[in-house]
DNA sequence: ATTGGATTTAAACGAACGTTTGATCCAATC
DNA sequence: GATTGGATCAAACGTTCGTTTAAATCCAAT
Protein backbone atom coordinates (compact mmCIF):
# COMPACT_ATOMS: atom_id res chain seq x y z
CA UNK A 1 0.00 0.00 0.00
CA UNK A 2 3.22 2.22 0.35
CA UNK A 3 3.38 3.07 -3.40
CA UNK A 4 -0.14 3.92 -4.90
CA UNK A 5 0.17 1.35 -7.65
CA UNK A 6 3.41 -0.50 -9.06
CA UNK A 7 3.43 -2.87 -11.64
CA UNK A 8 3.26 -6.20 -9.45
CA UNK A 9 0.24 -5.34 -8.10
CA UNK A 10 -1.32 -4.11 -11.04
CA UNK A 11 -0.85 -7.89 -12.24
CA UNK A 12 -2.66 -9.18 -9.49
CA UNK A 13 -5.59 -6.99 -9.22
CA UNK A 14 -6.18 -7.92 -13.01
CA UNK A 15 -5.05 -11.30 -12.47
CA UNK A 16 -7.84 -11.47 -9.75
CA UNK A 17 -10.52 -9.90 -11.70
CA UNK A 18 -10.30 -11.89 -14.94
CA UNK A 19 -9.24 -15.26 -13.15
CA UNK A 20 -12.61 -15.10 -10.98
CA UNK A 21 -14.93 -14.58 -14.06
CA UNK A 22 -12.35 -16.51 -16.48
CA UNK A 23 -10.45 -19.33 -14.62
CA UNK A 24 -6.87 -19.48 -14.93
CA UNK A 25 -6.61 -21.45 -17.62
CA UNK A 26 -9.64 -19.04 -19.64
CA UNK A 27 -7.34 -16.05 -19.29
CA UNK A 28 -4.69 -15.14 -21.59
CA UNK A 29 -1.58 -13.32 -20.40
CA UNK A 30 -2.08 -11.07 -23.49
CA UNK A 31 -5.57 -10.22 -21.78
CA UNK A 32 -4.62 -9.82 -18.52
CA UNK A 33 -1.67 -7.40 -19.26
CA UNK A 34 -3.88 -5.58 -21.55
CA UNK A 35 -6.13 -4.87 -18.73
CA UNK A 36 -3.37 -4.41 -16.30
CA UNK A 37 -2.09 -1.85 -18.56
CA UNK A 38 1.71 -3.14 -18.27
CA UNK A 39 4.00 -5.12 -20.61
CA UNK A 40 3.27 -8.51 -21.07
CA UNK A 41 6.80 -9.65 -20.36
CA UNK A 42 6.66 -7.97 -16.70
CA UNK A 43 4.68 -10.82 -15.83
CA UNK A 44 7.74 -13.22 -16.69
CA UNK A 45 9.93 -10.28 -14.79
CA UNK A 46 7.99 -10.18 -11.68
CA UNK A 47 6.31 -13.60 -11.25
CA UNK A 48 8.59 -15.55 -13.46
CA UNK A 49 5.20 -17.75 -15.12
CA UNK A 50 1.48 -17.52 -15.18
CA UNK A 51 1.36 -20.46 -12.43
CA UNK A 52 3.13 -17.97 -10.57
CA UNK A 53 0.93 -15.35 -10.78
CA UNK A 54 -2.26 -17.62 -10.00
CA UNK A 55 -0.80 -18.92 -7.34
CA UNK A 56 0.36 -15.29 -5.79
CA UNK A 57 -3.33 -14.15 -6.73
CA UNK A 58 -4.63 -16.47 -4.48
CA UNK A 59 -2.16 -16.28 -1.77
CA UNK A 60 -2.44 -12.57 -1.36
CA UNK A 61 -6.52 -12.80 -0.24
CA UNK A 62 -6.42 -16.09 1.12
CA UNK A 63 -3.62 -15.99 3.56
CA UNK A 64 -5.10 -12.91 5.95
CA UNK A 65 -8.94 -14.47 5.22
CA UNK A 66 -7.24 -18.42 6.87
CA UNK A 67 -5.75 -16.59 9.71
CA UNK A 68 -8.82 -14.83 10.66
CA UNK A 69 -10.46 -18.11 10.56
CA UNK A 70 -8.24 -19.63 12.61
CA UNK A 71 -7.96 -16.49 15.46
CA UNK A 72 -12.01 -15.99 15.32
CA UNK A 73 -12.14 -20.30 15.83
CA UNK A 74 -9.60 -19.98 18.61
CA UNK A 75 -11.85 -17.02 19.91
CA UNK A 76 -15.28 -19.23 20.13
CA UNK A 77 -13.29 -22.35 21.48
CA UNK A 78 -12.21 -20.17 24.19
CA UNK A 79 -15.77 -19.26 25.18
CA UNK A 80 -17.80 -22.10 23.95
CA UNK A 81 -16.21 -25.58 22.69
CA UNK A 82 -19.98 -26.54 21.79
CA UNK A 83 -20.75 -23.84 19.89
CA UNK A 84 -21.33 -25.17 16.41
CA UNK A 85 -22.72 -22.28 14.87
CA UNK A 86 -20.08 -20.13 16.40
CA UNK A 87 -17.30 -22.41 14.34
CA UNK A 88 -19.42 -22.62 11.23
CA UNK A 89 -19.55 -18.80 11.23
CA UNK A 90 -15.54 -18.52 12.21
CA UNK A 91 -15.55 -20.73 9.14
CA UNK A 92 -17.73 -18.54 6.70
CA UNK A 93 -18.05 -15.03 7.96
CA UNK A 94 -14.24 -14.20 6.71
CA UNK A 95 -15.00 -15.02 3.35
CA UNK A 96 -18.35 -14.21 3.08
CA UNK A 97 -18.28 -10.71 4.76
CA UNK A 98 -16.00 -9.74 2.01
CA UNK A 99 -18.35 -9.51 -0.21
CA UNK A 100 -19.94 -6.65 1.31
CA UNK A 101 -16.65 -4.50 0.40
CA UNK A 102 -17.60 -4.15 -2.66
CA UNK A 103 -17.04 -5.21 -5.83
CA UNK A 104 -13.52 -6.00 -4.81
CA UNK A 105 -14.43 -8.54 -2.42
CA UNK A 106 -16.93 -10.41 -4.03
CA UNK A 107 -14.23 -11.07 -6.94
CA UNK A 108 -12.31 -12.51 -4.91
CA UNK A 109 -14.69 -14.86 -3.38
CA UNK A 110 -15.39 -16.12 -7.09
CA UNK A 111 -11.54 -16.27 -7.57
CA UNK A 112 -11.00 -18.60 -4.34
CA UNK A 113 -14.08 -20.59 -5.23
CA UNK A 114 -12.78 -20.94 -9.01
CA UNK A 115 -9.72 -21.88 -7.54
CA UNK A 116 -11.02 -25.10 -5.82
CA UNK A 117 -12.73 -26.41 -8.99
CA UNK A 118 -9.91 -25.81 -11.29
CA UNK A 119 -8.64 -28.98 -12.46
CA UNK A 120 -5.65 -27.79 -13.10
CA UNK A 121 -3.20 -29.91 -10.93
CA UNK A 122 -1.01 -26.94 -9.67
CA UNK A 123 -3.66 -24.73 -9.06
CA UNK A 124 -5.51 -27.69 -6.62
CA UNK A 125 -1.74 -28.13 -4.83
CA UNK A 126 -1.64 -24.56 -3.84
CA UNK A 127 -5.44 -24.91 -2.97
CA UNK A 128 -4.44 -27.81 -0.56
CA UNK A 129 -1.18 -26.09 0.63
CA UNK A 130 -3.62 -23.13 1.83
CA UNK A 131 -6.28 -24.87 3.28
CA UNK A 132 -5.22 -28.53 4.44
CA UNK A 133 -4.59 -27.30 8.11
CA UNK A 134 -7.48 -24.73 8.30
CA UNK A 135 -10.02 -27.79 7.51
CA UNK A 136 -8.27 -29.88 9.95
CA UNK A 137 -8.35 -27.87 12.30
CA UNK A 138 -12.17 -27.32 11.92
CA UNK A 139 -12.81 -30.85 11.67
CA UNK A 140 -10.96 -30.93 15.46
CA UNK A 141 -13.01 -28.27 16.53
CA UNK A 142 -16.10 -29.69 15.50
CA UNK A 143 -15.41 -33.07 16.74
CA UNK A 144 -15.24 -31.50 20.02
CA UNK A 145 -18.79 -29.68 19.73
CA UNK A 146 -20.18 -32.50 18.31
CA UNK A 147 -18.59 -35.53 19.94
CA UNK A 148 -21.72 -37.89 19.46
CA UNK A 149 -20.68 -37.78 15.62
CA UNK A 150 -18.96 -40.64 14.22
CA UNK A 151 -15.69 -39.38 12.52
CA UNK A 152 -15.92 -40.97 9.25
CA UNK A 153 -20.24 -39.12 9.21
CA UNK A 154 -17.99 -35.88 10.59
CA UNK A 155 -16.23 -35.89 7.64
CA UNK A 156 -18.68 -36.41 5.34
CA UNK A 157 -20.98 -33.90 6.55
CA UNK A 158 -18.09 -31.38 6.74
CA UNK A 159 -17.42 -31.88 2.75
CA UNK A 160 -21.22 -31.09 2.89
CA UNK A 161 -20.74 -27.98 4.55
CA UNK A 162 -17.63 -26.93 2.30
CA UNK A 163 -19.55 -27.75 -0.66
CA UNK A 164 -22.33 -25.46 0.28
CA UNK A 165 -19.30 -22.52 1.44
CA UNK A 166 -18.04 -22.76 -2.43
CA UNK A 167 -21.29 -22.86 -4.44
CA UNK A 168 -22.32 -19.97 -2.43
CA UNK A 169 -19.07 -18.23 -3.26
CA UNK A 170 -19.23 -18.73 -6.70
CA UNK A 171 -22.77 -17.46 -6.73
CA UNK A 172 -21.85 -14.20 -5.83
CA UNK A 173 -24.47 -12.26 -7.62
CA UNK A 174 -26.63 -13.59 -4.55
CA UNK A 175 -24.49 -12.66 -1.91
CA UNK A 176 -24.09 -9.07 -2.61
CA UNK A 177 -26.63 -7.85 -4.93
CA UNK A 178 -25.97 -3.66 -4.26
CA UNK A 179 -28.94 -2.94 -6.40
CA UNK A 180 -30.29 -0.99 -3.55
CA UNK A 181 -27.85 1.45 -3.55
CA UNK A 182 -25.46 1.86 -1.04
CA UNK A 183 -26.68 1.34 2.54
CA UNK A 184 -28.88 -1.59 1.83
CA UNK A 185 -29.48 -3.98 4.21
CA UNK A 186 -26.22 -6.37 4.51
CA UNK A 187 -27.05 -9.05 2.42
CA UNK A 188 -23.96 -10.62 3.14
CA UNK A 189 -24.94 -11.18 6.35
CA UNK A 190 -28.15 -13.00 5.60
CA UNK A 191 -26.86 -14.97 3.78
CA UNK A 192 -24.15 -16.18 6.53
CA UNK A 193 -26.80 -16.16 8.63
CA UNK A 194 -28.61 -18.68 6.06
CA UNK A 195 -25.23 -21.23 5.51
CA UNK A 196 -24.76 -21.14 9.22
CA UNK A 197 -28.32 -21.98 10.03
CA UNK A 198 -28.44 -24.74 7.07
CA UNK A 199 -25.46 -26.62 8.02
CA UNK A 200 -25.89 -26.64 11.41
CA UNK A 201 -28.59 -28.17 11.03
CA UNK A 202 -27.62 -30.55 8.95
CA UNK A 203 -24.41 -31.55 10.97
CA UNK A 204 -27.22 -32.26 13.96
CA UNK A 205 -28.98 -34.08 12.03
CA UNK A 206 -29.58 -38.08 13.32
CA UNK A 207 -27.25 -40.68 11.72
CA UNK A 208 -28.58 -43.86 10.79
CA UNK A 209 -28.48 -46.54 12.99
CA UNK A 210 -25.12 -48.67 11.46
CA UNK A 211 -22.89 -45.81 11.46
CA UNK A 212 -23.16 -45.46 15.14
CA UNK A 213 -22.26 -48.92 15.32
CA UNK A 214 -19.17 -50.54 13.66
CA UNK A 215 -19.88 -51.04 10.16
CA UNK A 216 -23.00 -53.62 9.92
CA UNK A 217 -22.44 -55.51 6.41
CA UNK A 218 -25.63 -56.75 5.77
CA UNK A 219 -28.57 -54.71 6.12
CA UNK A 220 -29.09 -54.08 2.43
CA UNK A 221 -32.25 -51.85 2.50
CA UNK A 222 -33.45 -53.63 -1.03
CA UNK A 223 -34.71 -50.47 -2.71
CA UNK B 1 -24.91 -49.63 -29.46
CA UNK B 2 -26.46 -51.16 -32.52
CA UNK B 3 -22.46 -51.09 -33.68
CA UNK B 4 -20.19 -51.84 -31.36
CA UNK B 5 -18.45 -48.78 -31.66
CA UNK B 6 -18.35 -45.79 -34.01
CA UNK B 7 -16.69 -43.42 -34.38
CA UNK B 8 -19.19 -40.82 -33.05
CA UNK B 9 -19.27 -42.95 -29.86
CA UNK B 10 -15.99 -43.07 -29.64
CA UNK B 11 -15.33 -39.78 -29.34
CA UNK B 12 -18.10 -39.11 -26.68
CA UNK B 13 -16.60 -41.46 -24.62
CA UNK B 14 -13.71 -40.27 -24.95
CA UNK B 15 -14.49 -36.86 -24.07
CA UNK B 16 -16.65 -38.06 -20.97
CA UNK B 17 -13.07 -39.67 -19.49
CA UNK B 18 -10.77 -36.62 -20.24
CA UNK B 19 -13.43 -33.72 -20.16
CA UNK B 20 -14.27 -34.94 -16.38
CA UNK B 21 -10.85 -35.20 -15.34
CA UNK B 22 -9.37 -31.95 -16.89
CA UNK B 23 -12.06 -30.00 -17.75
CA UNK B 24 -13.23 -28.78 -21.42
CA UNK B 25 -10.73 -26.11 -21.87
CA UNK B 26 -7.86 -28.24 -20.68
CA UNK B 27 -8.26 -31.14 -23.35
CA UNK B 28 -7.05 -30.90 -26.73
CA UNK B 29 -9.02 -32.03 -29.82
CA UNK B 30 -5.35 -33.84 -30.52
CA UNK B 31 -5.63 -35.45 -27.04
CA UNK B 32 -9.13 -36.56 -27.44
CA UNK B 33 -9.14 -37.90 -30.46
CA UNK B 34 -5.42 -40.02 -30.11
CA UNK B 35 -7.65 -41.37 -26.84
CA UNK B 36 -10.47 -42.34 -28.60
CA UNK B 37 -8.41 -43.89 -31.59
CA UNK B 38 -9.91 -41.83 -34.52
CA UNK B 39 -8.78 -39.15 -36.47
CA UNK B 40 -8.20 -35.75 -35.75
CA UNK B 41 -10.66 -33.77 -38.52
CA UNK B 42 -13.16 -36.80 -37.66
CA UNK B 43 -14.26 -34.26 -34.77
CA UNK B 44 -15.68 -31.18 -37.13
CA UNK B 45 -16.80 -34.00 -39.53
CA UNK B 46 -19.29 -35.64 -37.10
CA UNK B 47 -20.30 -32.63 -34.76
CA UNK B 48 -18.49 -29.68 -36.28
CA UNK B 49 -16.51 -27.98 -33.38
CA UNK B 50 -15.35 -28.85 -29.81
CA UNK B 51 -18.18 -26.93 -28.44
CA UNK B 52 -20.80 -29.40 -30.20
CA UNK B 53 -18.70 -32.47 -28.63
CA UNK B 54 -18.56 -31.46 -25.39
CA UNK B 55 -22.74 -30.48 -25.01
CA UNK B 56 -22.84 -33.93 -27.02
CA UNK B 57 -21.06 -35.30 -24.37
CA UNK B 58 -22.70 -34.05 -21.34
CA UNK B 59 -26.61 -34.28 -23.07
CA UNK B 60 -25.93 -37.50 -23.31
CA UNK B 61 -25.84 -38.89 -20.05
CA UNK B 62 -27.63 -35.94 -18.24
CA UNK B 63 -30.65 -36.03 -20.17
CA UNK B 64 -31.73 -39.61 -18.76
CA UNK B 65 -30.74 -38.51 -15.49
CA UNK B 66 -32.86 -35.69 -15.61
CA UNK B 67 -35.74 -37.29 -16.58
CA UNK B 68 -35.22 -39.83 -13.98
CA UNK B 69 -34.85 -37.51 -11.61
CA UNK B 70 -38.68 -35.98 -12.70
CA UNK B 71 -40.06 -39.13 -13.06
CA UNK B 72 -39.27 -40.35 -9.49
CA UNK B 73 -40.19 -36.89 -8.31
CA UNK B 74 -43.49 -37.19 -10.00
CA UNK B 75 -43.88 -40.96 -8.63
CA UNK B 76 -42.54 -39.34 -4.37
CA UNK B 77 -45.50 -36.73 -5.01
CA UNK B 78 -48.15 -39.07 -5.63
CA UNK B 79 -47.61 -40.82 -2.35
CA UNK B 80 -46.42 -38.15 -0.42
CA UNK B 81 -46.55 -34.50 -0.85
CA UNK B 82 -44.35 -33.94 1.87
CA UNK B 83 -41.91 -36.26 2.00
CA UNK B 84 -38.95 -34.00 2.18
CA UNK B 85 -36.54 -36.93 2.07
CA UNK B 86 -37.96 -38.66 -0.74
CA UNK B 87 -38.47 -35.30 -3.31
CA UNK B 88 -34.04 -35.24 -2.00
CA UNK B 89 -33.78 -38.56 -3.30
CA UNK B 90 -35.55 -38.25 -6.49
CA UNK B 91 -32.60 -35.31 -7.10
CA UNK B 92 -29.80 -36.94 -6.00
CA UNK B 93 -30.27 -40.41 -6.27
CA UNK B 94 -30.28 -41.01 -10.04
CA UNK B 95 -26.80 -39.37 -10.40
CA UNK B 96 -25.24 -40.83 -7.15
CA UNK B 97 -26.19 -44.22 -7.89
CA UNK B 98 -24.32 -43.80 -11.34
CA UNK B 99 -20.97 -44.24 -8.95
CA UNK B 100 -22.21 -47.67 -8.25
CA UNK B 101 -22.12 -48.70 -12.22
CA UNK B 102 -18.04 -48.57 -11.94
CA UNK B 103 -15.59 -46.20 -13.28
CA UNK B 104 -18.07 -44.92 -16.22
CA UNK B 105 -21.00 -43.68 -13.54
CA UNK B 106 -18.17 -42.14 -11.63
CA UNK B 107 -17.10 -40.52 -14.90
CA UNK B 108 -20.01 -39.08 -15.72
CA UNK B 109 -20.86 -37.59 -12.29
CA UNK B 110 -17.23 -35.62 -12.60
CA UNK B 111 -18.39 -34.32 -15.88
CA UNK B 112 -21.27 -33.48 -14.90
CA UNK B 113 -19.59 -31.25 -11.87
CA UNK B 114 -17.24 -29.98 -13.55
CA UNK B 115 -19.86 -28.56 -16.66
CA UNK B 116 -21.43 -27.20 -13.38
CA UNK B 117 -18.13 -25.07 -11.87
CA UNK B 118 -16.89 -24.45 -15.70
CA UNK B 119 -16.70 -20.59 -17.18
CA UNK B 120 -17.23 -21.13 -20.30
CA UNK B 121 -20.26 -19.08 -21.45
CA UNK B 122 -21.25 -22.34 -23.72
CA UNK B 123 -20.71 -24.64 -21.12
CA UNK B 124 -23.11 -22.41 -18.60
CA UNK B 125 -25.95 -22.19 -21.10
CA UNK B 126 -25.82 -26.09 -21.90
CA UNK B 127 -26.18 -26.38 -18.26
CA UNK B 128 -29.18 -24.10 -17.56
CA UNK B 129 -30.84 -25.52 -20.45
CA UNK B 130 -31.17 -28.53 -19.38
CA UNK B 131 -31.40 -27.95 -15.63
CA UNK B 132 -33.61 -25.24 -15.42
CA UNK B 133 -36.27 -26.88 -15.49
CA UNK B 134 -35.53 -29.53 -13.29
CA UNK B 135 -34.49 -27.00 -10.45
CA UNK B 136 -37.72 -25.28 -10.89
CA UNK B 137 -39.89 -28.49 -10.36
CA UNK B 138 -38.04 -29.39 -7.84
CA UNK B 139 -38.35 -25.74 -6.27
CA UNK B 140 -41.77 -26.40 -6.94
CA UNK B 141 -41.87 -29.43 -4.72
CA UNK B 142 -40.18 -28.64 -1.90
CA UNK B 143 -42.59 -25.45 -1.66
CA UNK B 144 -45.56 -27.49 -1.33
CA UNK B 145 -43.60 -29.79 0.84
CA UNK B 146 -42.13 -26.70 3.26
CA UNK B 147 -45.07 -24.74 3.35
CA UNK B 148 -43.64 -22.47 6.15
CA UNK B 149 -40.94 -21.77 4.32
CA UNK B 150 -40.68 -18.80 2.63
CA UNK B 151 -39.96 -18.72 -0.89
CA UNK B 152 -36.57 -16.47 -1.10
CA UNK B 153 -34.92 -18.68 1.64
CA UNK B 154 -36.07 -22.09 -0.13
CA UNK B 155 -34.04 -20.62 -3.18
CA UNK B 156 -31.73 -20.01 -1.09
CA UNK B 157 -31.25 -23.38 0.58
CA UNK B 158 -32.11 -25.15 -2.68
CA UNK B 159 -29.06 -23.43 -3.90
CA UNK B 160 -27.27 -24.93 -0.61
CA UNK B 161 -28.94 -28.50 -1.45
CA UNK B 162 -27.24 -28.46 -5.11
CA UNK B 163 -24.02 -26.96 -3.73
CA UNK B 164 -23.82 -30.07 -1.49
CA UNK B 165 -24.92 -32.24 -4.46
CA UNK B 166 -22.15 -30.83 -6.68
CA UNK B 167 -19.53 -30.86 -4.62
CA UNK B 168 -20.36 -34.62 -3.65
CA UNK B 169 -20.32 -35.20 -7.43
CA UNK B 170 -16.63 -33.67 -8.39
CA UNK B 171 -15.16 -35.84 -5.06
CA UNK B 172 -15.72 -39.04 -6.94
CA UNK B 173 -13.27 -40.68 -4.85
CA UNK B 174 -15.39 -40.70 -1.68
CA UNK B 175 -18.32 -41.72 -3.56
CA UNK B 176 -17.64 -45.17 -4.40
CA UNK B 177 -14.61 -46.93 -3.42
CA UNK B 178 -14.44 -50.41 -4.41
CA UNK B 179 -11.61 -51.09 -2.44
CA UNK B 180 -13.40 -53.24 -0.83
CA UNK B 181 -13.90 -55.49 -3.67
CA UNK B 182 -17.33 -56.55 -5.85
CA UNK B 183 -19.79 -57.52 -2.53
CA UNK B 184 -19.30 -54.64 -0.47
CA UNK B 185 -21.23 -52.48 1.05
CA UNK B 186 -22.76 -49.85 -1.80
CA UNK B 187 -20.96 -46.68 -0.18
CA UNK B 188 -23.11 -45.00 -2.92
CA UNK B 189 -25.86 -45.54 -1.01
CA UNK B 190 -24.12 -44.50 1.91
CA UNK B 191 -23.59 -41.31 0.64
CA UNK B 192 -27.05 -40.86 -0.78
CA UNK B 193 -28.18 -41.59 2.99
CA UNK B 194 -25.86 -39.33 4.28
CA UNK B 195 -27.12 -36.09 1.88
CA UNK B 196 -30.28 -36.41 2.07
CA UNK B 197 -30.18 -36.59 5.83
CA UNK B 198 -27.95 -33.67 5.67
CA UNK B 199 -29.88 -31.61 3.31
CA UNK B 200 -32.92 -32.19 4.62
CA UNK B 201 -32.34 -30.95 8.05
CA UNK B 202 -30.79 -28.04 6.55
CA UNK B 203 -34.49 -27.46 5.06
CA UNK B 204 -36.23 -28.05 7.69
CA UNK B 205 -33.50 -25.66 9.97
CA UNK B 206 -35.54 -22.42 11.55
CA UNK B 207 -35.52 -18.97 9.60
CA UNK B 208 -34.76 -16.26 11.80
CA UNK B 209 -37.38 -14.00 12.25
CA UNK B 210 -37.10 -11.37 10.02
CA UNK B 211 -37.41 -13.52 6.65
CA UNK B 212 -40.46 -15.07 8.19
CA UNK B 213 -42.50 -11.13 7.89
CA UNK B 214 -42.35 -8.96 4.65
CA UNK B 215 -38.64 -7.53 4.26
CA UNK B 216 -38.39 -5.16 6.25
CA UNK B 217 -36.06 -2.41 4.29
CA UNK B 218 -34.96 -0.78 6.97
CA UNK B 219 -32.91 -2.34 9.13
CA UNK B 220 -29.10 -0.70 8.01
CA UNK B 221 -26.75 -2.27 9.65
CA UNK B 222 -23.89 0.83 8.63
CA UNK B 223 -20.84 -1.26 7.69
C1' DA C 1 26.98 14.76 -15.61
C1' DT C 2 27.58 9.89 -15.09
C1' DT C 3 27.15 5.50 -13.68
C1' DG C 4 24.75 0.99 -12.95
C1' DG C 5 21.18 -1.81 -11.49
C1' DA C 6 16.24 -2.14 -11.86
C1' DT C 7 12.50 -1.91 -14.82
C1' DT C 8 9.98 -1.56 -19.11
C1' DT C 9 9.58 -2.25 -23.86
C1' DA C 10 8.88 -4.18 -28.73
C1' DA C 11 9.76 -8.06 -31.11
C1' DA C 12 10.30 -12.63 -31.85
C1' DC C 13 10.41 -17.75 -30.42
C1' DG C 14 8.59 -22.46 -30.85
C1' DA C 15 4.74 -25.03 -29.57
C1' DA C 16 0.01 -26.06 -29.43
C1' DC C 17 -4.49 -24.83 -30.48
C1' DG C 18 -9.25 -25.41 -33.32
C1' DT C 19 -10.30 -25.73 -37.83
C1' DT C 20 -10.09 -26.60 -42.93
C1' DT C 21 -8.68 -28.85 -47.02
C1' DG C 22 -8.35 -32.18 -50.62
C1' DA C 23 -7.01 -36.82 -51.48
C1' DT C 24 -8.31 -41.56 -50.50
C1' DC C 25 -10.99 -45.44 -49.23
C1' DC C 26 -15.03 -48.48 -49.73
C1' DA C 27 -19.58 -50.35 -49.67
C1' DA C 28 -23.93 -49.41 -52.10
C1' DT C 29 -26.14 -48.13 -56.45
C1' DC C 30 -27.15 -48.10 -61.36
C1' DG D 1 -17.70 -52.12 -63.97
C1' DA D 2 -18.20 -47.29 -63.56
C1' DT D 3 -20.34 -43.99 -60.28
C1' DT D 4 -21.78 -42.15 -56.24
C1' DG D 5 -21.45 -40.32 -51.52
C1' DG D 6 -20.39 -40.89 -46.77
C1' DA D 7 -16.36 -41.71 -43.89
C1' DT D 8 -11.49 -41.43 -42.93
C1' DC D 9 -6.99 -39.74 -43.50
C1' DA D 10 -2.49 -36.91 -43.50
C1' DA D 11 -1.27 -32.43 -43.99
C1' DA D 12 -1.58 -27.81 -43.64
C1' DC D 13 -4.16 -23.43 -42.35
C1' DG D 14 -3.91 -19.13 -39.53
C1' DT D 15 -4.13 -17.87 -34.77
C1' DT D 16 -2.95 -17.66 -30.11
C1' DC D 17 -0.51 -19.30 -26.39
C1' DG D 18 3.45 -18.83 -22.59
C1' DT D 19 7.93 -17.60 -22.72
C1' DT D 20 12.39 -15.44 -24.06
C1' DT D 21 15.50 -12.04 -25.82
C1' DA D 22 18.01 -7.93 -26.11
C1' DA D 23 17.71 -3.28 -26.51
C1' DA D 24 15.67 0.92 -24.53
C1' DT D 25 14.41 3.53 -20.61
C1' DC D 26 14.19 5.04 -16.00
C1' DC D 27 16.09 6.83 -11.66
C1' DA D 28 18.54 7.19 -7.36
C1' DA D 29 23.40 7.21 -6.01
C1' DT D 30 27.82 8.87 -7.18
Amino acid sequence: MARPADTKDLILDAAELLFSENGVEGVSLRTLTRKAGVNLASVHYHFGSKEAVAKAAFCRRVRPINAERLALLEKVEGEDARDVEGILKAMYSPVISMAQSGAHGRRFMRLCARFYSEPVDYIKSAFEEEYGIVIQRFEEALHRALPGLPRPELQRRMHFAIGVMVHTMLDSSRTAQSTSGAGGPSDAAETLDAMVRFVAAGLRAEVRPEVLQTPAVEETDTE
